[in-house]
DNA sequence: GCATGATACTCAAGAAAGTGAGTAGTCAGA
DNA sequence: TCTGACTACTCACTTTCTTGAGTATCATGC
């Protein structure tokens, strides 16, 4: 029942329509949760339909109509509840681990394209993360943003984020290479046992 | 469908009941999946009756009989299928980032405590992965155990669960500061707007 | 000698999350 | 003028995850 509460707390920063809601929590910037439009407009409604947001209707003429939500003092105070609740311990899942758990059994090639692929992909987030936190801080540095500005909620979950993407990255990079480092002696160990100073095609499995 | 590939790789080291296997999964050591022992006992029925694992009954004299399992060849097939298809990018899902998000609007004190808890939460699996990498990797040297190890996989997925936890801790301790200085400089503000030297009482509420 | 906790599982129900498809207008570029 | 991308949503369905309860035996400690 957390996805309520994300909501309601990207909420505060301002109001939204469930689009832009959908916008955040999708690709990339959900440094806090991460949910499907389909998810979202779900939500709101439910949440409109408790009382604990509010939305208004704002008339386009180029667009299509889109309705604007807000949290009530009734959202804010389950917020409330919520934050005082015991956190649940945040557990891994993630699909590249497992094949990288798998790493002894499968074909090396194939988790090495896997590790570029999602090192490229936690570059991208660490650029847009950078870019987030800059814009947040304005022209102030961090230290005298985070002892004085006013919303620093969004900006320390942005430097979870960063912090993660970060060790992504280098996580990825290393065992690429470490993977690579051992995909090359099994090599040579098999040319060295067949064959010394043949050239047998190049295998990746091990 | 990761949970299944999940288990397939936690096979790989070797047979295990669903009660070893639901120990792994659960508390801690899941540093490549999480899950709970009934998910895990109907995913081994799952993927038995696919022919995926195969089981066989051990009787035991002093506990109940168990099942111990191992993958099958069309199970490792099956893993590497899953290796060769693209992982889709793992999102942050976590109730104490939500809190932390919201912490512009929410009173400081829980925040805090909750960030404290999740701090000795972390601190605690990352002396738990420390013991398993030494296990791990015996008397060898981490370079040396990852040059020539047999079994890298679980190595690597423990060292990135290590690295997140380090990331978890210090983010908890940097967070809890800031909001600790920021919520010290609220109080002195507010005293010095209503009674200059007076011992009005603190609140933590911004 | 009785509670507690470990081993070893199973069943049922419900909440949450994910997937796929569809509507409908606007705007920019080929 | 047609294609594709963007804004703005909705409906229906399936899979996955979580919660709670229950069974049975054995070992350990108070």
């Amino acid at each position: 029942m957390a996805l309520r509460h994300a909501v309601l707390a990207a909420l505060l920063d301002g109001e939204l329509s469930g689009y832009q809601l959908a916008k955040a929590f999708d690709l990339g910037v959900a440094n806090f949760w991460h949910a499907l439009p389909q998810q979202l407009y779900a939500e709101l409604t439910r949440l409109e339909k408790e009382g604990l947001v509010a939305g208004r209707e704002v008339v386009q003429d180029a667009r299509p109509n889109k309705r604007l939500f807000h949290v009530t003092a009734d959202g804010l105070a389950a917020l409330e509840r919520f934050a005082a609740e015991a956190a649940k311990p945040s557990f891994v899942r993630d699909d590249l681990l497992v094949k990288v758990q798998a790493a002894d059994h499968l074909d090396t090639d194939v988790l090495i394209a896997g590790l570029a692929e999602r090192e490229r992909f936690a570059e991208a987030k660490i650029e847009l993360f950078g870019g987030l936190l800059r814009q947040m801080r304005g022209d102030r540095d961090e230290a005298e943003f985070l002892r004085h500005g006013e919303r620093i909620g969004p900006y320390l979950t942005c430097l979870r984020g960063l912090a993660f993407e970060r060790e992504n990255r280098d996580w990825c990079r290393r065992s690429a290479e470490i993977l690579r480092a051992r995909r090359h002696q099994s090599r040579q160990a098999a040319e060295d046992a067949t064959s010394p100073s043949s050239s047998s095609p190049a295998r990746s499995r091990p």
